[in-house]
DNA sequence: CTCCAGGCGTTCC
DNA sequence: GGAACGCATGGA
C-alpha cells in the first residue's frame, strides 16, 4: 500500500501521495448533500459544524482549506477515508464479485468511478438526509437540507476563499428540529417527510434513539433500531448504516441498484457473498449505471 | 402539460 | 407475505 504525506500549513492541510480519489467522484456519487462545486475549481461545503473547502490541483495531491491539523487528523482524514487503502478495497471486490461477473461489469464500474471513497458523515446528519431523500431528487434533496439548516442550524461565520466573510448554517441538532415542531418542518416543504424528519429528531432528542449507541450494534440491530423511526425503511437505514456509521458491508438497494442487478446480475449475484465491501461495490455500480449505461441524470 | 424522483406506510388480497 | 397505491413537491 502506497502511503500518503500530510503537511501543514495554517489554515490548510495538503495531502499528497494519494491514489484511487478523485474529489468530484467523491461528492458526486449520491451520498452527501452539502457540497458542491465552486467557481475556484474546487468543492465546498459544510460538516461537523464548520466550512471546508476541497481542491485536487494534480491527481495524488488533496488540499483541504480551513482545516487546522487537529481537525485534519480528528475529522477530515476520516471523513474522507484517507485512511483506507482503496487499492486493497477494491482488489478485495474484484475478487469478491468474480463467481458473479462473467461481463466484468463491477472491473468497468471500478474504473469509471475510481475515485470514489465512500465518505464517513455524521450519524444524524445522514439519517436526515435520506430521509428527505425518499421519493425525491437530487437538487430538491439538497434544497430542503438547505433550507433546514438555515432555518433551525446554529450559525457561524467564515471567510470564503474569495476573501468575504460569510455566515454558514451547521446542520440542526435533533434538539432543533425536535422543538421546532412538524408543522415548522412542514412549511421548509419538506411535504409527507416533515411527520419522519420530526419523528427521529424527538426520538433522538428524548434519547429514546442513542445513535452513539446504535453505532456500536451488530448492524442488523442497528438497522431494527434505525427501523423504529417513522418513515425510515430497510433502504433509509442502509444508507445511515452505510455513510454514516462506515458499515462497509451494508449494501443499501434503490431503484437504481435494483436497475444493476436486473440487468447484469439476472438471478446470480449473491449480495451477502460480496464480503465487508459489499457497500463499497454498490457505490460503484451506482455511480456507473448514473453516468454511462443508464444516462445522465 | 406529464412523468417521476437513492421509499415508506397502509391497505388489500 | 407480497403486490398495489397514495403521498407533497418540484425538477426535467
Amino acid at each position: 500500500m502506497s502511503s500518503i504525506i500530510e503537511k501543514f500549513e495554517p489554515g490548510k492541510a495538503v495531502v499528497t501521495g494519494l491514489s484511487d480519489f478523485d474529489i468530484t467522484q467523491v461528492f458526486d456519487c449520491g451520498q452527501c448533500f452539502r457540497f458542491d462545486p465552486d467557481p475556484e475549481g474546487g468543492i465546498s461545503g459544510i460538516a461537523f459544524g464548520r466550512r471546508v473547502r476541497f481542491e485536487q490541483p494534480q491527481a495524488d495531491t488533496l488540499v483541504i482549506h480551513g482545516a487546522s491539523r487537529d481537525d485534519y487528523e480528528r475529522i477530515w482524514k476520516r471523513y474522507l477515508a484517507l485512511d483506507e487503502d482503496y487499492g486493497a478495497i477494491k482488489a478485495d471486490i474484484a475478487e469478491k464479485f468474480t463467481p458473479f461477473d462473467k461481463a466484468g461489469i463491477i472491473c468497468a464500474a471500478m474504473e469509471r468511478g475510481g475515485g470514489i471513497r465512500v465518505l464517513r458523515q455524521e450519524p444524524w446528519e445522514t439519517l436526515c438526509s435520506f430521509i428527505v431523500s425518499q421519493n425525491n431528487n437530487m437538487p430538491r434533496i439538497k434544497k430542503i437540507i438547505a433550507a433546514l439548516s438555515e432555518a433551525y442550524g446554529e450559525k457561524f461565520e467564515c471567510k470564503t476563499e474569495a476573501g468575504e466573510r460569510i455566515v454558514c448554517s451547521a446542520f440542526p441538532t435533533p434538539e432543533a428540529l425536535a422543538e421546532a415542531g412538524e408543522q415548522a418542518i412542514y412549511a421548509l416543504r419538506t411535504g409527507f417527510r416533515a411527520k419522519y424528519i420530526f419523528d427521529a429528531a424527538r426520538r433522538v432528542a428524548e434519547g429514546e434513539i442513542d445513535l452513539e449507541a446504535v453505532a456500536k450494534l451488530p448492524t442488523s440491530e442497528a438497522a431494527a433500531e434505525l427501523m423504529k423511526i417513522k418513515g425510515v425503511g430497510i433502504k433509509v437505514a442502509s444508507c445511515v448504516l452505510l455513510f454514516g456509521f462506515g458499515r462497509t458491508e451494508v449494501f443499501p438497494v434503490d431503484v437504481w441498484v435494483r436497475r444493476v442487478l436486473e440487468k447484469y446480475y439476472p438471478d446470480s449475484l449473491d449480495i451477502s457473498a460480496l464480503g465487508r465491501y459489499a457497500g463499497i461495490a454498490q457505490q460503484y455500480l451506482f455511480y456507473y449505471e448514473r453516468y454511462t449505461a443508464g444516462g445522465t441524470r
